[in-house]
DNA sequence: AGCATGATTCAACGTTCGTTGAATTGGAGC
DNA sequence: GCTCCAATTCAACGAACGTTGAATCATGCT
């Protein structure tokens, strides 16, 4: 009996790329943060070796850096189409189709989103301008499309068109973040609910305090962002 | 020679209290998150060794929930004075004061702030509910000054108030977060400024978002909370 | 069949962490 | 001046961490 029942020490049947990888680091980054999250625990959770990531990966911060490369384009890219001049629909509208495109890309898993809107903060240097540059450039297709509402005259002309892109960016993920953890508890309504009202109660708040006309009615708001 | 330059062992001549300890844990805290937060970290910062902070809390859990528990009871105490319905301030002033209140208590170190924010999210389960109670505390009291608003008919009827008092306190806490550290870069302002700016701007917006007649003026609002 | 190579695991290193028990000392009370 | 206690430090434990180098296996090429 040379070895009883040793598990097999080369490549797996099934073999793992990176992206799988990426999935896992995703889960665990946006549950514990950059800091408190463990290579252990990723391997754990993609069921494979530590050691198997730097195979893929040179370290760990390089393994954060690889999933925000691959997590933030589609999201640029849909806000960029959306951003589009030649889109003559309501400015309410479009900001609407914003708060659902972060909920579409960012709302499914915890993923991203606290990790975004905490290591800006409390992350490492090299890290911190890393995901500003990211998100610098998400928010100023957002903020275009507000100035395109001006030129309309749909909004304010005296709107500090930065900040508020900032507060409904920054709203929406905290929408995304808290509600469904707090929604039982406070609101009394399951998760996916809490958000869909949240995020209805929280366009009509931010239009009403945007709008050149705030008394005019709101177009016709398409249902929940899925 | 027995022994060069050993330091004492025994007690230094300035005490050292709890609430020492609890300033350096709030700094560290704040800075790192409950979990990446290091006892080791937080004794440096208070200038004594580690093994002294169990003997004034049972654990690092312990001292984060005795952190909570110095830190907002003063803040509630503030909201709930601003609270009383006797007060007949125009009730845009009174959420200027909201805000304030949350500068004053929260804005000037990292504290609990990023606590607050992150921990609700990611935190361990006890903390979770421990948080969450405290929090729903304060953001009861800014509640009722909603509906007060509401009975004096300067705030909209059909407003969803414990949704409404959510995004104002959330984004007041994202303000004091986030503007400070990416204002220099991304605004061309210095941090104090930017959230000077950024908190009066958010209460404009959010005023004209919940106000019966968004047009009126609003009253003067005094100069930033110091 | 043999071999090279890419994918995976194992075992270990050095570090840091939360925590503990014993040792030490300054000051209060007698 | 002695004693006792509260406050503080020291030294160490076991666990978990990021990381690395060598070992192992599966597969495709010749």
């Amino acid at each position: 009996m040379p070895s009883p029942a040793r598990p097999p020490r080369g490549p797996k049947p099934t073999r793992m790329d990176a992206d799988q990888l990426l999935d896992a680091a995703q889960e665990v980054f946006g549950r514990d943060g950059l800091r408190a999250a463990s290579l252990r625990a990723i391997a754990k959770q993609a069921g494979c070796d530590p050691a198997l990531i730097y195979y893929h990966f040179d370290s760990k911060e390089a393994m954060f850096t690889a999933l925000l490369a691959k997590r933030f384009p589609p999201l640029v890219e849909d806000l960029r189409r959306l951003a589009d001049p030649a889109d003559d629909r309501h400015t309410a509208l479009r900001l609407w189709e914003v708060l659902g495109i972060y909920h579409h890309h960012l709302g499914r898993d915890p993923g991203l989103r606290g990790l975004i809107r905490g290591e800006i903060v409390r992350g490492a240097e090299g890290i911190q301008e890393l995901i500003q540059s990211r998100v610098i450039g998400a928010a100023t297709l957002v903020r275009s499309l507000l100035e395109q509402g001006i030129q309309r005259g749909e909004v304010r002309k005296d709107l500090h068109t930065l900040l508020s892109t900032f507060f409904l960016l920054k709203l929406q993920l905290e929408i995304l973040d808290v509600l469904p953890v707090v929604a039982p508890r406070i609101l009394g309504m399951p998760p996916d609910e809490a958000v869909a009202e949240g995020e209805r109660a929280w366009l009509h708040l931010f239009w009403r305090g945007i709008a050149t006309d705030p008394a005019a009615p709101l177009p016709p708001l398409p249902d929940s962002h899925d």
